[in-house]
DNA sequence: CGTTGCTCATAAACCCAGCTTATGCCGCCA
DNA sequence: TGGCGGCATAAGCTGGGTTTATGAGCAACG
C-alpha cells in the first residue's frame, strides 16, 4: 500500500490534511449552504458570524475559488461552491458513520442495545444501519463488540450482547438466526495485472491453481473460499485484515479474494478490476442472530427491522 | 433538510468536528496502521516522533477507545482501532475525492487537460475519473468547468476544453461523442412514505399524476423524466440542485425523481428507498464529447480510456 | 554483559488558526 | 428615516499541535 500511496501521492506538497478543509468548516459550508446566510449558518454551528465570515473565506483562499457570492441580503452558492458542496457532503457523511461507529465501540454499562458483528458487517453495514436507528430512535444508546462468529455466539449465550449479525456458512449452535441480506466473494485485481483485460470467466481451478492474496486462514472469508475451492486456495501471502488485503492488491501484487462489501468503492474508483469467475460457490449469507427462543425485543427489534431489505 | 439534520442531530453535544479527529490525525492513524509503527507513520507525514505520539493519543482519549497497543518494537492496532481505522479510511477517500476536484476547480492556464462536464458528472464521476488519472498520469494537471449540455458545447467548440461529458439524450451538433456509462432515473422517497412499503410496480399514470420534488425545467434530469413521461410531470416543489432535491425527499416531503449516481449513498443507508416503476423509460445514456473529427489525444485520451467499462 | 539501535513517553516552550467582542457599512422595508 | 438583517474588519485571547530535549524499555549482537 505504500506503493499505492506513493504512486497516488499529491501532485502538490503538503498533505491532505493542509488541502482539504477541516471538517468544521465543511459543516459550516453545508449549513450555509441550505440557509442561504454566513450568520444563520454560525448561529446553527453554536459560533458568531465573524467566525463563519472568516472560516468561509479561508476555506476559499484554500481551495482558490470562490464557493459563495455575498450580499447585503444573504449568500448563495456558486456554481464551483455548489460542486465543492457537493463533494464536502460526502466527507461530511463519512464521518458521520465514522462518528456512531465510535460511540458504539466507546464501553458504556448504559448502553440500551449491545451488538455483537463480525469484522466484515462491522466495517461496512453496521455504521449505517446505526444512522438510521439514531435517526428513528435517537435515545438508543448502542454498544458494539466485533469478533468472529464464535466470539459473537458467545457474548449472546453470556448474555454480553442482545443481537448479533455472523457471516459464516453455518449458524453457530444455540443461536436463532435470519437472512439479512446476501454477500458474494469476488476475485479482483489491480487495473493493470493480466486477469483484468480478462473476458472469459476463470474457471476453478485456475482459480485454485494461482497463487492468491488471502485473509488468514479461520477467517470468515477464506472459510467460504476454502469451502468453494475444496480446501485447495493457494495463497500468495496472508494478511489478517481485510484492509491489508485490499491494498497489496490495488498495489498490483497480484489477485484477491475478497467480499462484495468491500471492494465496492475500490471498483467504483477503479482502483481495482472485478474478474469474473465460473462454477464456484462464493455466495455466502449474512444472518442476524439471537439466542434460541429470546426473539428480539425493544431496541434490538428495531435494529433488525432496519436490517432487512 | 433542516428536518433531516436535527432528527439525525447529535445525540451528544458538540458537533461532528468536536467528535471526529480532523484529517491530519485520520491520515496519521492509516499510516501507523500500515507501517506498525508511531515514529515510522511520523517520518511519513513529515511530523516528529513525539507529535504522532501526542495526536493519536488525543484521538484515543476524544474517542474513548483505545487504538493502538505500543511495544517496545513497534505498534500494532487493537480491534477497536482496526475498525475506527477502516471507518477512517472511508473519511480519507471521500476526502481524496474532494482534493482532486478541488484542483480541477481552481483555474489554472498551465492545465495539460481543460475537461467540461454536465453536474451530475462532475458531482459522482468525475472525481474518481481523475485520481484514476493521477494514479496513472501524476503530472497531469486538469482543469474542469461544470454546467449543462450547452455550456459543454459552447467550450469545446470555442477551444475552452478539450474532453466534455454529457448525460442529456441529444448530442449536441457538431460533437462527436461516445457512450461510457448508463444512467437510470429512480423514483425515491423517504422510508416513511406510504410508496415505501410498495412492492407492485407504479404505472406511469400513477407517476405522471402524483406530485413530485423535482429539478428545475431545463435541467437534464427533469428533461428525461419529461420525455418519459410526455411532458405530464407534476411538480410538487422544484429545485435547482440535486442536493436540494434529496434533502427534500430525506425529509419525507414526498417523492422524488433522481439519478441513480445520486442516492447511491442514502439507500445503501436507508435514507432513501427505491420505488419500483413500471413502464417508463427513465434510462439515458452518459456521454464523452469532442468537437468533431478532433477525436481525443494525450491527456484527454488517456481519461476517456478510464471512464470506459 | 554492556553497547547499539529501535521503539515510545514525557516535559517545556512556541506558534498560529480560529474564536470572541466591538464596530462599521450596506440594502431593504415599514 | 429609523430599524433590522446581512456581511466585513480589527484587536485580543486561547488552546491544540508542533518542536526540541531527554529518558526509559526491549532486542540483538559481539
Amino acid at each position: 500500500m505504500s506503493n499505492a500511496d506513493e504512486q497516488a501521492g499529491p501532485a502538490v506538497a503538503g498533505s491532505l490534511a493542509h488541502r482539504v478543509p477541516d471538517l468544521g468548516a465543511l459543516e459550516l459550508l453545508l449549513a450555509v449552504a441550505r440557509l442561504g446566510s454566513l450568520g444563520g449558518a454560525a448561529r446553527e454551528l453554536g459560533i458568531t458570524q465573524p467566525a463563519a465570515s472568516s472560516r468561509i473565506r479561508s476555506m476559499e483562499r484554500q481551495l482558490g475559488v470562490a464557493l459563495v457570492d455575498r450580499s447585503p441580503r444573504g449568500s448563495r452558492l456558486t456554481d464551483a461552491g455548489a460542486l465543492v458542496t457537493d463533494w464536502a457532503r460526502r466527507i461530511v457523511e463519512a464521518a458521520e458513520a465514522f462518528d456512531v461507529g465510535a460511540q458504539a465501540l466507546r464501553v458504556r454499562r448504559d448502553s440500551r442495545l449491545r451488538v455483537a458483528a463480525s469484522m466484515t458487517i462491522a466495517e461496512y453495514l453496521l455504521p449505517g444501519w446505526l444512522l438510521a436507528l439514531r435517526a428513528q430512535r435517537p435515545d438508543t444508546a448502542v454498544s458494539l463488540h466485533a469478533g468472529n462468529s464464535t466470539v459473537v455466539a458467545e457474548r449472546l449465550l453470556s448474555d454480553e450482547a442482545d443481537l448479533g449479525f455472523v457471516e459464516g456458512l453455518s449458524v453457530p449452535a444455540g443461536l436463532d438466526s435470519a437472512v439479512i441480506a446476501h454477500d458474494r466473494l469476488i476475485v479482483v485485481t489491480a487495473p493493470g495485472h493480466a486477469w483484468a483485460r480478462r473476458r472469459r470467466s476463470l474457471a476453478a481451478e485456475e482459480l485454485a491453481s494461482t497463487p492468491l492474496i488471502l485473509r488468514e486462514k479461520g477467517s470468515g472469508t477464506r472459510q467460504v473460499l476454502d469451502a468453494a475451492l475444496g480446501g485447495l486456495a493457494r495463497p500468495l501471502i496472508e494478511l489478517s485484515s481485510t484492509t491489508a488485503v485490499k491494498a497489496a492488491a490495488v498495489s498490483g501484487a497480484g489477485p484477491a479474494v475478497l467480499s462484495e462489501l468491500a471492494v465496492g468503492e475500490e471498483l467504483a474508483m477503479r482502483r481495482l478490476v472485478p474478474v469474473p469467475v465460473d462454477g464456484v460457490a462464493l455466495a455466502r449469507d449474512l444472518r442476524a442472530v439471537w439466542p434460541t427462543g429470546h426473539r428480539p425485543t425493544g431496541p434490538a427489534r428495531d435494529l433488525l427491522s432496519l436490517t432487512r431489505g
